[in-house]
DNA sequence: TAGGCCATCTGGTCCT
DNA sequence: AGGACCAGATGGCCTA
């Protein structure tokens, strides 16, 4: 089976954790970690054409600068912290690099917490990058919004389940669906997963995936598909 | 404007 | 002890 690929260019992604290099470079620790996420963030980019929609700045809106700090709440201390570097002047980020080595070797528990941030967003990183991974294996049609990670688990248990049916059949999968839009579906009582409720359209999933497989450049206008779940919700 | 989706931070728990 | 994993809280963005 042959997959739709989208150009994406992975400078967007890039761009979006561009700043944590704005760091005190003498922070080895966070520079490692902060290259592994750079990284990380790059090659999420370069799964899936969805991907650029996915990737967000780590504090779009915050701003706050570094000596309010110690007047705010703990979650916000590090936000503002690593923002007020994106969207202040160049001359104010070396003094807050000195400030931030004052308050990282005065607090401790802080240069715990922070490096745990990174590990964390690290890890739901690479939690992402396989849904997009999982996003290019099951079929959606072009013009089709972005899959939700649940709605992308959904759908690729139901295509299993569908792939399993077709082997089970022992059918080819072209004969597999000249079947089901001559008697329907096998399991078309059970239930039905809609990512959109806007259209309803019978078989679409099972028809659209064998068309994929027959076609791999499918075309249709549809930003919204009703799936045929069948026998796996 | 409400609801869905998502990223991030955070503290707790488990594991090595 | 430190890292991985998890779930709750929070806030931003987008769409109907």
């Amino acid at each position: 089976m042959e997959d739709i690929f989208l150009d994406f260019d992975a400078q967007d992604a890039a761009t979006d954790f561009a700043f944590w290099g704005q760091m005190d470079p003498n922070f080895q620790f966070q520079s490692q970690l902060d290259t592994l996420l750079f990284d990380c963030s790059a090659m999420t980019g370069q799964l899936s054409p969805w991907s650029s929609f996915g990737c967000q700045s780590v504090f779009p809106e915050a701003q706050l600068t570094f000596t309010d700090l110690d007047s705010q709440s703990p979650q916000l201390e590090v936000g503002a912290e690593v923002d007020s570097a994106l969207v202040d002047e160049p001359h104010e980020i070396g003094k807050r690099r000195r400030q931030q080595q004052r308050l990282t070797a005065h607090h401790p528990y802080k240069v715990q917490r922070y490096a745990a941030n990174i590990r964390e967003r690290k890890r739901m990183l690479s939690i992402n990058s396989g849904f997009e991974e999982l996003r290019c294996h099951v079929p959606t049609f072009p013009y089709e919004k972005r899959l939700s990670k649940i709605d992308t688990l959904r759908l690729a248990i139901a295509y299993i389940a569908l792939l399993r049916e077709i082997l089970m059949s022992g059918c080819d999968p072209k004969s597999y669906v000249d079947e089901c839009m001559k008697n329907g579906y096998k399991n078309q009582t059970n239930a039905i997963w809609n990512t959109s409720g806007k259209m309803t359209v019978k078989h679409l999933f099972v028809l659209f995936t064998i068309l994929k497989i027959a076609f791999p450049v499918a075309k249709s206008s549809s930003k919204s598909v009703t799936y045929n779940v069948n026998s796996v919700i």
